[in-house]
DNA sequence: CAACGTTAAATTGTCGACAATTAAATTACA
DNA sequence: TGTAATTTAATTGTCGACAATTTAACGTTG
């Protein structure tokens, strides 16, 4: 038997509650279930097309995940972040990705470090060609920091950034449009960071992955801070 | 009505799956249910006196909080930690700590930070009496890193340390009761770092906080050395 | 006697039904 | 007409039963 077809069985054996897990995830990531939404469980259950039970367990699967808040008795929400908790993710990222920038340079091989590179390359390319619309930023600029905390080898710090914040990031990405409004800088900053990670200078990594990140959050916080101005 | 009973009423109109949640969280943490083993539904559904459905929502949240690792059709196990992993959570710890201290020295009020310093005079008092021994530091050692969190007033990072991390430090704590074998000299350190909170020093009080975490993983780091050459 | 294949037992996954609680709608009343 | 109370509907919580899969126990065979 192949590896392709064990890859496949072992697709196909995954759960229903686990599939619906993944699928209601991505959904509220995307914005299909929009923050704040309700969780109907007779509704969502007829929409994938099981019973309640798988369906519950998936909910509180991402009960576990804090992307969903429950009331007993009365029902399940989509988490709506506030003002002040989409700022302190920020701070959380700045203290995170520091580290896991000093743990990568520390780690990542040479062969990590040329892939980073070429993956600039490529996010520079693409912004020239579309400049301004930037949605490789959405992504690609995720791209960046996933496969530095990825190079951070350190499992724990991996699933806490890849497996709960990002999520939280991306979600409030998609649903307002918050490219970086800083994209050269950004580029700038974002070259620097491999330098230091190539020169293997792990304090200098640590301090511009954190400066970086704070820039960014001081830049939402001033876009935020203009949009509620407008609507109070 | 008087909030005491819509308090009581409150704990009451839980649900089993919530209650059922905290107590096997509780019996993992106390090592009840220690790292490794296997989480049988019909065994725990008979010993919590509950159906099925309710546990599995339970595991499913654990599953969500990474207390509990699930293979499909298989079953659940308590998480076991490798000696590496292990160490990684330091790092983190040293990352989100350091900023919460940071965070904690801008934002604590005067009256938490005397709170703090009493409880540090607990503290030595318990100290004085049964030295040594220092049951105090399993949970009050983390006391204090509890109420540095919490003054952060950050509440991702109070979620993720104290509603995930925490558990799993405690967890091997208690499982081979590794007080921190340094107990004057992190005391000195507790002291130096309400000093730096109290002077609204942020960039030292994030150092020193950093220093204490970090020393503290050499410390574990060498322990567990020794125990993996006596038996390997 | 060890290794393999087959059968039996136990465990996990899924469903539908019923009870309990909350939210909505209708009616009664000021 | 607006508000309060009561009834109705909808949603959540819990359970037991059955199907699917894995683990074990057993006997067979080289």
């Amino acid at each position: 038997m192949s590896d392709v077809q064990y890859a496949y069985e072992e697709a196909e054996t995954r759960t229903l509650a686990d599939r619906v897990f993944e699928q209601i995830q991505t959904a509220i990531v995307k914005g299909d279930i929009p923050p704040g939404s309700k969780i109907t469980e007779p509704g969502l259950a007829k929409e994938y097309g099981i019973s309640r039970g798988p369906l519950r367990e998936a909910i509180r699967r991402l009960e576990g995940r804090r992307l969903i808040k429950r009331i007993p008795h009365v029902g399940a929400r989509v988490v709506s972040l506030s003002f002040e908790e989409l700022l302190d993710i920020y701070d959380v990222r700045e203290a995170m990705e520091g580290m896991a920038c000093r743990l990568a340079a520390r780690k990542m091989t040479p062969e990590e470090i040329e892939s980073l590179r070429a993956l600039l390359a490529r996010h520079e390319e693409t912004s020239e060609l579309q400049e301004g619309v930037a949605y490789y930023q959405k992504e690609g600029d995720l791209d960046f920091h996933f496969r530095i905390v990825l190079g951070s080898k350190n499992e724990k710090l991996t699933e806490l950034l890849c497996g709960e914040l990002y999520h939280l990031v991306r979600m409030y990405r998609y649903q307002f449009s918050a490219s970086s409004s800083r994209p050269k800088r950004a580029f700038e900053e974002h070259h620097r960071i491999v330098d230091a990670i190539e020169q293997r200078d792990e304090e200098l990594a640590e301090m511009l992955m954190r400066r970086h990140i704070s820039a960014s959050r001081k830049n939402v916080e001033q876009r935020l801070r203009e949009s509620q101005a407008e609507q109070p």
